[in-house]
DNA sequence: TAAAATTTTTAGACCAACCTAAAAACAAAA
DNA sequence: TTTTGTTTTTAGGTTGGTCTAAAAATTTTA
């Protein structure tokens, strides 16, 4: 029904909407998928026909109802994927996008359902994400960034805002992982490095760009 | 490297090869990968342009040692893969190929091993089939059809000849799974149909297309 | 061994998905 | 409002994988 190619590009749309709410652009697709603009409109095309996606001629496109859906399908099976390759197989959580980027598009009656089951209905894929259910709903969680706690508040880690192999390869090394608490000590002014303290006392200087993407729910102390 | 084309080709050559021991004809394989002989021939030479094949004109083809790796690597994927399937998604035994043929294609280092580690290095997928190992080599199990047994052998069922899902949902109807152990009452002459009697007493007649079908270790009462 | 039947290959075409280069539409600035 | 610059689309081409129909090679049969 639906190609890999094209359940990419969905994917694509879909992620670069949920950021900007406006029409999304030939040109941010190109950038997102990397490859020209040229092979952009032509699946542009392909996607309207199947009435994936709404597009007009230079003005952009938006997911219909069906599009959207579909990608949501596909970002559940992303990240249950995750989840299974994590949790059961044992990956560090740098190393599971390329293969959920494949087995996403695995297709099949139940499987998902049974993968789901099989993780025990996980809510957060590894990089603290939240996993859609089989409705395609998927709650919002409060949380902020490192960078912008107070000094003295304090909170646990839920999320990375970007996904990168050296940042989530660098937060690992450090002991920062989904689950751990921290405590924001101060922010220097010069730079805007933070220094943090761990559960387990540890202390920890961390630079803006790690602090400005990095996710936590902030606790009561 | 190897497109999924190209691997389902190869995987299908390997099949063919090994109950024939001879080169592999053109229409067999196209027989075997529903598709014309004319796309055969267009796919041989691709593969012997990469070394996968030695490929005559007309003479039919061999896999090459690097084709014959690639393949075996195939069938281990797909085999393991239907024990996860089976062992921890809960699927039926007859619905794990299809599944099982998209995931041979996922490549990552160490899924693989991974994933046989994770499912406890299984030697035998849920069909009874052999799961090569990470060197490509597999143990040959002694195994005979139910329909070679003598009136008062007793056997454990170790794999099945057909792999339809018809058959192997009648099996699952009637309580024939692996490990069943099974006890020869009697051959009828007239249409070589045969008696058996299960572990829990039970009896069943088999046509003769089943026993020729079911394979069973013989054991020693 | 020549004719008939079968198998295999070539020739030519199609589609999805990509590309580059050029043209067209749109947006911004003078 | 005309020019300039950016974005998008079109035009035309490539590759992998498929197809049908026709030609060539091989095998079987007479």
């Amino acid at each position: 029904m639906t190609s890999q190619a094209e359940e990419n590009y969905l994917k694509a749309i879909f992620k670069i909407a949920e950021k900007e709410d406006k029409a999304v652009q030939t040109n941010a697709i190109a950038t997102a998928m990397q490859t020209t603009a040229a092979s952009v409109t032509d699946m542009l095309k392909r996607l309207a026909e199947k009435n994936l996606i709404a597009y007009e001629k230079y003005r952009g496109v938006q997911l219909t109802d069906a599009g959207c859906r579909l990608a949501t399908d596909l970002i559940r099976k992303h990240r249950l994927w995750e989840v299974f390759l994590v949790d059961k197989l044992g990956f560090a959580w740098d190393e599971c996008h390329d293969l959920a980027e494949q087995l996403e598009h695995i297709q099949g009656d139940n499987l998902v359902q049974r993968l789901d089951t099989f993780l025990g209905h996980p809510r957060f894929d590894p990089h603290g994400d939240p996993i859609p259910d089989a409705e395609g709903h998927w709650e919002f969680r409060p949380q902020t960034l490192l960078a912008n706690l107070q000094p003295g508040e304090q909170g646990v880690i839920t999320g990375v805002q970007e996904h990168s192999s050296a940042f989530l390869q660098y937060l690992g090394q450090v002991g920062l992982t989904l689950g751990v608490s921290l405590q924001l000590l101060e922010r220097i002014d010069y730079d805007q490095s933070v220094r943090v303290r761990l559960h387990d006392a540890r202390e920890l200087t961390l630079s803006e760009k790690v602090s400005k993407n990095l996710f936590l729910k902030i606790e009561n102390t």
